[in-house]
DNA sequence: CTGTTAGCGCGTTCAG
DNA sequence: CTGAACGCGCTAACAG
């Protein structure tokens, strides 16, 4: 690795007028900056990065912490994310929680080194439902800012990027009662997340306006990932007559399509379903799936546009409690019913 | 953010005394080394990850350069890479090359800076229908090492984890013609990469041996993308009567169904279908989608492994042309028949 | 227009 | 057992 001193050495003058012709000072006449340049060309010369990074005391490195990314929510904000941080001259570090609250403190410990400018979050489940947001203050506390996407938390104030999750899930259930449905359900394999409980709360709150007079709770299947989903969810739709789902993630409405087939009903004829998410599982699926469309790509975008704006303006915290609502789109396909 | 030096004030001692007391060195008496400790962890001292670097000229860090992680196989294969890395104290810095040279060029360049160890890459389509591998020689010029997998080329002496795609897509076709196909096809978005022309190798080479005595060239349909896909295969299935299908990539099988049944064909009665990657898609498709699946994990974790051997003992480029073959595994679900 | 020097934060000889 | 001093590679005062 070729280091301003060889071409300084090379080029018969000292080091900071090597760095200054590189980075185009003024100061430097034209034939001396041409002759360095040609010389660091030559030599392959390129920057070191821990050397800038120690100077600058900043990085250009982003953090992204998420639970996983074989959903496809995940993977589309991390590539959308990565996208707008590249344009930019960020690179991005990536880190998965696996929905484990103490991997995700030791990532967060971990990013206190200063090796990143600023993190982008997706808490993990257990941090939810622990409700324990200690590293992340601590994060703050070094002056490290953060943006958190999609699973959030009101508690800490920093800024965030969401989906109106309540209005999304409201949405989804007056399309299931306008094309039909009497008994429609909610079911849901992330019960601890907020998202998952603001979607109940949407169906809830669409079903008690448009179904029920009472404060019915509804029909609700929740359940904590797919062990025992299919007989569950089998006796959960003998039991309530349900002819409507509502799932609050993907791989749940892919999964409780296959089930529904399995019993024999016709979709979207005897059961609707609407999922969320709107990934390839649901563009592919036979019946194609009617979903709630989170826009991963506008909110990773966006988040890392706040983000940038923590960093590049070094206002350490203004108002920071800004949360930016992306707005999502419920697409229409075979799962779910006319409007007659 | 505390330094070493506000740690030394504190406790009144030489900054080299404080260094050295939290590196556990024995230099240090134990009570002197206890108090400092204290103080370190008081102020939530973490060492200054640029300062390390530029110190030991090792950052600690993996770059990752793969396509995207939209498709299932390069997603479950980051996140193999990843938690292998963490694992060892590696931190992965994720880029996307979108498919193109250019950008996989600019990326590459980019780590020549010292911010990285190590790289593994996966190359982009483009660069390998361009053959122009400059790039990723100059890395190795730079003394980085890499590692290539799956999307992997012969003429750079560096080294490759992938599976035998010749060999699993013989595996498939054997399979079709055991369970009754007489006019197996192969379809193909990726005719530019190294799996996608293995992959085709493989099929005519079962075909011949198997199926045919001369040497027919086989039913093969080769797009770049999905523009005209169903068009196109539409009349491809028409035209050629066939019976099964072997897809090089798991979109495309899944595709492939759907198409097949629009046109009211059974499967997997009138057509067989296979295809690769087994990811999610595959599982949850009807009929459920029998598959090679290529052990991305495995191939993840592998690749880590082979890459930390070359960043921990320098050796610089010892056997630097190693191979490894990761295992396929033919995965039979509802597309294709039994044997009998 | 160019060179000298200091210092970013850390680990590491080498003296004491 | 402890401290002073150097250098990793680079930028940015400050001199000349």
């Amino acid at each position: 690795m070729a280091t301003i001193k060889d071409i300084a050495e090379l080029a018969n003058v000292s080091v900071s007028t090597v760095s200054k012709a590189l980075n185009d000072s003024p100061e430097i006449g034209s034939q001396t900056s041409a002759k360095i340049k040609a010389i660091a060309r030559e030599l392959g010369y390129v920057p070191n990065s821990a050397a800038v990074a120690l100077k600058r005391s900043a990085t250009h490195h982003i953090g992204i912490i998420v639970p996983e990314i074989s959903s496809e929510f995940f993977s589309k904000l991390v590539q959308a994310i990565e996208t707008s941080a590249s344009k930019r001259g960020f690179k991005s570090v990536l880190c998965f929680s696996k929905e484990s609250f103490m991997t995700e403190s030791q990532i967060i410990q971990n990013f206190c080194n200063g090796s990143v400018d600023g993190i982008i979050i997706s808490m993990s489940k257990q941090t939810q439902q622990l409700r324990d947001y200690k590293h992340i203050l601590s994060l703050m506390d070094h002056g490290i800012p953060v943006v958190m996407v999609d699973r959030t938390c009101d508690s800490i104030e920093c800024e965030k990027v969401c989906i109106n999750d309540f209005g999304a899930s409201e949405h989804a259930v007056e399309h299931l009662i306008a094309t039909g449905c009497k008994r429609p359900a909610f079911i849901s394999t992330i019960p601890k997340t907020n998202v998952g409980k603001e979607r109940k709360k949407g169906y809830r709150s669409a079903i008690q306006q448009k179904l029920y007079e009472n404060n019915a709770k509804g029909l609700v299947l929740e359940l904590n990932g797919y062990r025992n989903f299919e007989k569950e969810l089998d006796s959960f739709i003998q039991q309530n007559a349900i002819d409507g789902i509502l799932a609050a993630n993907e791989l749940a409405a892919i999964k409780a399509m296959n089930i529904i087939k399995k019993k024999g009903l016709q979709i979207p004829e005897d059961v609707s379903v609407i999922g969320f998410t709107d990934g390839q599982l649901s563009q592919h699926s036979s019946p194609s799936l009617t979903s709630i469309s989170q826009n991963a790509n506008t909110m990773g975008a966006i988040a890392l546009k706040r983000l940038l704006l923590q960093i590049t303006r070094d206002v350490p915290r203004p108002n920071n409690h800004i949360q930016t609502v992306v707005k999502h789109k419920l697409i229409l396909r075979e799962s779910t019913k006319a409007i007659h």
